[in-house]
DNA sequence: CTGAAAGCGCTAACAG
DNA sequence: CTGTTAGCGCTTTCAG
């Protein structure tokens, strides 16, 4: 309905040719400074401008991405994907781009769907099955990963740099004379906890100081279950830890809830520090001392990625790395 | 790349033509079971599904729809949002909608970029500035209020009912004996805001409850003015209220900090329940009592409406209200 | 029930 | 620098 002016009514009232009109959308400097002007003052008084579709047909390319979330019932709601896609849809918006964004929750629905809506290129968030990569490579559709990392492989990943944001915060518990760091971890079988968990092993090793299974408990993503690992870890008496690293800040929150409960008080008896610098940090009392992830930067860098591999560029940047910072606030 | 085959060639292998090609595929009951079969079979060797592109080009209908939200600021960040989004995204897969999510940040790109996308409906979420309104009635464009209701128009909204939970979580706390019930509320420049408002003094009245201006106190949304806002309700020690109702469970974090500072308990000294059922709740200690809504649902209703627009259905039901419930946990 | 043919709005050679 | 023309892959009358 409503059916707006097409190119067609814009080449008869300025006069020129469809070509022309066309290449003054897609290509102003092709055309003289008077034919654009006449253009673009007819588009004006029609209110035109480009069919998306049309031209995608015509181009035989449909300028379509999707950034699929790969965790399992987590979507747009987790809000460290939401940061992420938050920076994909600006890119996207800019360069023009369509973003379907989805669940890796049903892989024959998603490739149906991205090969008759012309998807062509992916972006893979968090913990892609390896066999879901496959099935697009094999379809000749690009792929960028974020949060993960797949090593042997060709695809450009854009990571944070965790391994900093670790050593950050635990150095700075370390300046704070914490001696005895506890650690309230995820199960490792993400690139993210993964490289988080050995990251602070490292890192207490080259310290010199104690790292005993005792003092690391792994635990669910629920709060539930970081609240009885916190607990589990300051229990025992004589060798509880003064200072819990908490592998994202829902834990955190799981050491304040088991804090609170065993009457410890933060940071007095118990420094806490989290990660994600997500918007529970400032929620909580007294406020949560966390690193910070710029998500939205590696949004825009998945698009960069992606946007290069389309273009079939050369020396893509196969492994790009934000910087991550730890943010200090009254909980340590 | 990657050509995939088109109608011609499943036309080609099976021995029809190629509109009943396409019949098959967008209404398999017009063509007899046995020419069926012969394409599916024809499809199947070649992996044919049709290009929605080309689809759209030839029935001058995209199926593209926007979830536009109109929060300054605000994204898919905001978790109230984005549960919205994901309802929204989960039936606009469901029924083959292309979805494009956006903010209602510059009017202009936003415009622009509907048109050229050939947006045909748009999901309008939260406090959308009636002009922007107009620019999509003026071009034809279906228009559904999600989150918002303006009294007078005939476009489609669904809500939550906000009374209802405002009720809920009241009675409940009158129940528990509370006489003195504070509110931290939001600025009430928002339909969801002003409702939960109301709803506030109406029923705290119709208790004969005293609701004086010095137990409501407005705030900002951000955790700092929350905080601030109850800090100073129950400051007072002889007019203390023993119970906060929060407009929403970043105010009742705000709450549980403002507690904390003065050295009150909940909900020993102070019984404390928030709205929207977010994340949030059980990572606070103790547990907060909130009352939930159904975004998911609304996201639904959302699409529903809109398609019945764009079906051009009579009758379409102007006002949906999905229901709330409290969710009682250990802060009351 | 099926086929032929004319588009949908735009782009991309290829000429001029 | 601009115009002509032939599609892109699918749908849709209109006949048969």
């Amino acid at each position: 309905m409503a059916s707006s002016a097409t190119i067609y009514d814009v080449s008869r009232l300025s006069g020129v040719s469809t070509a022309t009109v066309s290449r003054t959308f897609s290509d102003p400097d092709r055309v003289k400074e008077a034919t654009r002007r006449k253009v673009y003052d007819a588009a004006a008084v029609l209110n035109y401008s480009p069919n998306a579709i049309a031209r995608a047909m015509a181009r035989q390319c449909t300028d379509r991405i999707a950034y699929i979330i790969c965790k399992k019932g987590a979507t747009i709601l987790d809000e460290f994907y939401a940061s992420i896609c938050e920076g994909i849809m600006r890119s996207a918006n800019r360069s023009d781009l369509h973003l379907l964004v989805s669940t890796a929750e049903d892989w024959g629905q998603l490739l149906r769907s991205a090969h008759s809506k012309q998807i062509e290129g992916v972006i893979l968030g968090g913990t892609a099955d390896p066999a879901l990569i496959s099935e697009f490579q094999s379809r000749k559709i690009p792929v960028v990963l974020v949060n993960n990392r797949i090593t042997g492989s060709e695809l450009p990943c854009v990571v944070a740099d965790e391994a900093s944001g670790v050593r950050q915060a635990l150095e700075h518990l370390i300046q704070r004379g914490h001696r005895k760091i506890g650690m309230v971890a995820g199960r490792v079988n993400s690139y993210v906890m993964s490289e988080r968990y050995h990251a602070f092993v490292d890192c207490l090793k080259e310290h010199g100081l104690p790292v005993s299974p005792a003092s690391i408990k792994m635990c669910e993503a629920t709060v539930q279950s970081t609240t009885a690992a916190a607990e589990e870890l300051l229990r025992s008496p004589e060798a509880r830890p003064t200072a819990l690293f908490c592998i994202n800040d829902v834990a955190a929150a799981g050491a304040y809830k088991a804090a609170r409960r065993l009457g410890l008080r933060i940071p007095e008896d118990l420094a806490v520090s989290g990660f994600d610098d997500s918007t529970l940090c400032p929620m909580l009392e007294p406020e949560l001392t966390s690193v910070h992830i710029d998500c939205r930067r590696m949004g825009e860098l998945c698009v960069e990625r992606l946007t290069q591999l389309l273009q079939h560029k050369k020396d893509i940047e196969q492994f790009s790395m934000v910087p991550t910072e730890l943010i200090v606030r009254r909980s340590t």
